[in-house]
DNA sequence: GTCCAGTGGT
DNA sequence: ACCACGGGAC
């Protein structure tokens, strides 16, 4: 959970980081996450940037985690994916990714995370030409539900877009190495930045 | 569209 | 010296 928020728009190796120093600092647990003095946990989760942004927001989720469910996260688990949503989106500096992140990973709820590199690779294969999150979402759900175990197959799905975009599909796509080359319409890639 | 902000790649 | 990064608020 702590790691769907920290990960806002940065990479895993700096939330890694991040994560290390609260480990180290003894205070990785919702009771002393809410205790300690927000200036500290600046401090601690510096490295994964926008860190003052971020330690507030990890203040409000645990806030909203003791508050709501004693600091349980198997008492929080137990509501239903709608209702743990809604509040989830809620919380300010929550969207929708980090609160489908955190209702797909953390809690093995049957949503699927959309992301910027999902959207990207979407409009760019020719497979929506809209980057409405909701739509993205249900589209992937559906066609992925079809194939059994949904939990398994929105996260692998979810991984392997992150791969391509990382790899491939980045902001300027490597097309000529893109192992998606040849299904891809390459809509929404301009002409002078196909063949890098 | 702009800001938040440290870190790594080019 | 740039640029980009597994977003979100305003």
């Amino acid at each position: 959970m702590i790691g769907a928020i920290l990960i806002q728009q940065t990479t895993w190796k700096n939330v890694q980081k991040a994560i290390e120093n609260i480990k180290l600092s003894g205070t990785l647990s919702p009771e002393l996450i809410n205790l300690i003095s927000l200036e500290e946990l600046e401090n601690l989760i510096k490295p994964s940037g926008f860190y003052r942004v971020k330690a507030r927001t990890l203040k409000t989720y645990v806030a909203f985690l003791m508050e709501g469910y004693n600091g349980r996260i198997s008492s929080m688990n137990r509501e239903s994916l709608e209702i743990l949503r809604n509040k989830l989106l809620k919380i300010k500096g929550i969207g929708m990714e980090t609160a489908d992140s955190i209702l797909l990973y953390a809690l093995k709820k049957e949503i699927f995370v959309v992301d910027g590199y999902t959207k990207r690779i979407f409009e760019r294969i020719g497979i929506t030409n809209s980057r409405d999150h909701e739509k993205i979402r249900i589209l992937c759900e559906r066609s992925l539900r079809s194939e059994g175990n949904s939990i398994y197959c929105f996260n692998e799905m979810h991984a392997l877009i992150v791969a391509l975009g990382k790899s491939y599909c980045k902001k300027r796509p490597k097309c000529g190495i893109c192992p998606g080359k040849d299904l891809c319409q390459k809509k929404g890639v301009k002409n002078e930045q196909r063949w890098n």
